[in-house]
DNA sequence: CCCTGACGGTTATAACTTCTAACTGAAGCG
DNA sequence: CGCTTCAGTTAGAAGTTATAACCGTCAGGG
């Protein structure tokens, strides 16, 4: 669907290659982690000799930029198509354990951990705050039944009210900021220990877990 | 201090060069991560010809898993340090965010993106059920206050009371249980995205959101 | 229609990596 | 004192990323 609407015959088949081999990367990725993906293993899928694909690609770093990229782009679709579904919430608690299930080397490529060196590009971080944005829209909708209304503002919703840029120009009061950042933060917890397999060999169910926490966003 | 109790000469020196090429791979790990591990270049920095380490270390994977129950045994031995000298729930919090942020590398080693392939030794569950049991300790000796006695017990209670093999012998009711793993899994979320550096640029303090956390386990 | 230049793909090569094999020399031990 | 074990060496195989030089083909302008 995407790559194909080039105006040259040229830049057709440049786009149509690169898709290919981000296609097999992902494959590579998925089975083995974004540590072994090999550059001359792609081309030997696709039929090429080595360095065939720089052509495409200028390093192995740009690809891996690359689907660092679509990474994010995929997980902030993912979002935006639910909440285009209905902005509550619990909808993309579940989208986002879905999400990450279905490809956990993808989700770790997101927020896995990181190369010292490595600088993540701009584009990641405007992602990052689309999928922020769609996440503090479901916040702002849920009523804060965390907390009764006649409560002092806690310390970290005396910082937030100073440090909102990361909202952007997103109207919600702090509480809202506060439970964003707990969906983040919490559910990420869950997720990743349960991708990384800490849970395995416990003989508790991470789904259960996930669950309990989602209800602590939610109000229970 | 370690490595020097043995018997013959030999074994001494043996140990003492292990021990070395542990220093060397921990300082390259730190600076460049553990991908970037190369048993050539710690053999270069000791002076030593490429295949000598081999003599040391059957292979790249066995001195990484020697690192990673390295690093399972530091976290161990600084949260039993820190539960002797009191076993407050709030110590062993900030004892945590110390030991990540001394060095993250070494974090993520343990709490990272794993390697599809690779499975971990046997060491390291039983060190992690060692980390559990300290928190766990904590977790018993604060009082609940999260929730009202008469409450009923959430779904996710009655999960832990069926699947508490985890949880070893140790005689923690429920909702001890039920913090130690919010404990693991929250402050893990907030660290994971810090030291990942998923803050950075947000403009917030990232010390702020752990501390917020802290208080929703400690009962503010 | 043809010609030229851009571009995809090739092989060769450099500089790495992990890891094995064979050899040497020295140290430990009976 | 001699034997044996073991540390360390060089050589080399099989990978990797990446560059250089070359070749053929396709696309587009005159």
């Amino acid at each position: 669907m995407a790559a194909s609407d080039a105006r040259t015959p040229r830049e057709r088949y440049r786009a149509q290659v690169r898709e290919e081999v981000r296609k097999h990367a992902w494959e590579q990725i998925a089975t083995a982690g974004a540590s072994a993906l090999s550059l001359n293993a792609i081309a030997k899928q696709m039929g090429l000799s080595g360095p065939a694909l720089y052509r495409y690609f200028a390093s192995r770093d740009e690809l891996i930029t690359e689907l660092v990229t679509d990474a994010y782009r995929s997980l902030a679709d993912t979002f935006r198509a639910r909440a285009a579904a209905g902005t509550d919430l619990a909808g993309l608690v579940d989208t986002l354990r879905r999400w990450a299930l279905d490809d956990p080397q993808r989700y770790f490529l997101v927020y896995g951990t990181p190369v010292p060196g490595y600088h993540a590009p701009q584009e990641t971080t405007r992602i990052s705050g689309e999928i922020m944005a769609v996440i503090l829209d479901a916040c702002a909708a849920e009523e804060p039944a965390d907390e009764s209304p006649g409560a002092p503002p806690s310390p970290l919703d005396a910082h937030l009210a100073e440090h909102r840029a990361w909202a952007g120009q997103h109207p919600a009061p702090p509480s809202a900021l506060r439970l964003a950042l707990a969906f983040w933060t919490r559910l990420h917890g869950v997720l990743s220990l349960e991708l990384a397999g800490h849970f395995t060999g416990m003989g508790l169910d991470p789904a259960e877990l996930y669950a309990a926490e989602a209800r602590s966003l939610t109000g229970r």
